[in-house]
DNA sequence: CTAGAATCGGACTGGCGACTCCGAATACAA
DNA sequence: TTGTATTCGGAGTCGCCAGTCCGATTCTAG
């Protein structure tokens, strides 16, 4: 019926301060969001971001919207860096590299998550273009991981989202006592590597 | 100044209806958050709990106060399991079934922590007195584990809690997949143990 | 430079939810 | 049973915040 099946971004290309706008706006919503919860009004950001509130809301129909936008820029760049930490390091290295770094980011990616499927999205779907290039990457450095006897071979990727979600959560309740936090992460850690048993005396 | 310090519960012992519709309040309202998170309208508890909103005001002046409420008595309850298991049990036994039966507790201890520090209280503060309990039924818990080997010995009860409360968001986090749970339970647990290194051979 | 399309800004609206208030209902002491 | 202190109930208030609307402003094609 429709001439045009109705969700073609008609590819008309975005004025320049559009484009401006819409960019500072995920970038200081990233910021804002993080440093003080999801639950700040919208307004507030587009303040913050110098624009109008009707700017905001032009750009993202929905706070929901602007929080999955942040949401999708974070995994981004998050399956970028496992992409360039596989490529730069050894296996195992790479892995706990990549852990380590996800679990520090000193922040709130839960509370995205948690606000989002509280709001009735569906994360997964949502998630899915990004997140499953996430999954992927995630895939590619456990496996190899595994592979190179770093990490205990009975995980997968489920579990590793798991196990980093989790592992966040253990640090931002830790707070700064770094000491704390360094005892705690041995714990995952250690549980992470294989069982000793089986002969394969590596480094690991 | 004043003839009585102005903080003295006046010991006036509470009708009867009055103290039968605090108590179901409580019970409502932990099943209620439990279940649908701490965003439910205050209104929606009281209906539950068959009473007016002015009744649940009356006994809990502020939403907060009911959701810290809640957790009182939630934290009140493990503290106790603690106890029990600690004279029940052997050592790592006990604190092996503690820690699982908290992280399984399928709900949201989280989400009440983090809607009470989000609007502003003092966790720590509040947590107080039933904390102080808390954390030394842990403390010894963990003590005694340790004690027993079955624990490496370099964690304290700030690392303990979160682990506990971490691993319980892995739970979360992994839904019905039981498996996974299971798997992912079992990367913690090995972390937990003592790393292989000095001769102490035990059964764990 | 100019027309006119695209975008901006922020006052305004609507709805929701925490909390109040007070007449009605209830418990309990005497 | 009755008087009265206590508690109940729920309609109503108030503030907050997501999202709308449209005149003013800015961009850009020609």
């Amino acid at each position: 019926m429709p001439t045009r099946p109705a969700e073609q971004p008609p590819a008309r290309p975005l004025r320049a301060d559009a484009r401006r706008n819409r960019a500072r706006l995920l970038e200081v919503a990233e910021a804002v969001f993080t440093a003080r919860g999801t639950t700040v009004p919208t307004e507030e950001i587009a303040r913050e971001a110098g624009v109008g509130v009707g700017t905001l809301f032009r750009h993202f129909p929905t706070k929901e919207a602007l929080l999955e936008a942040v949401l999708l820029s974070r995994l981004d760049r998050l399956a970028e860096e496992a992409t360039r930490l596989a490529a730069d390091e050894t296996p195992g290295d790479a892995f706990f590299a990549f852990f380590a770094q996800v679990v520090d980011h000193s922040s709130t990616k839960n509370a995205f998550a948690e606000a989002l499927s509280a709001a009735g999205v569906d994360v997964r779907q949502a998630t899915s273009d990004v997140g499953q290039t996430l999954r992927k990457a995630l895939a590619s450095l456990l496996a190899d991981a595994q592979r190179a006897g770093a990490v205990r071979p009975d995980l997968g990727v489920p579990e590793l989202t798991a196990l980093l979600v989790g592992t966040h959560r253990m640090m931002e309740h830790l707070g700064d006592d770094s000491a704390a936090r360094e005892r705690t992460f041995a714990v995952v850690f250690d549980g992470l590597r294989p069982p000793r048993a089986s002969g394969d005396p590596k480094a690991w």
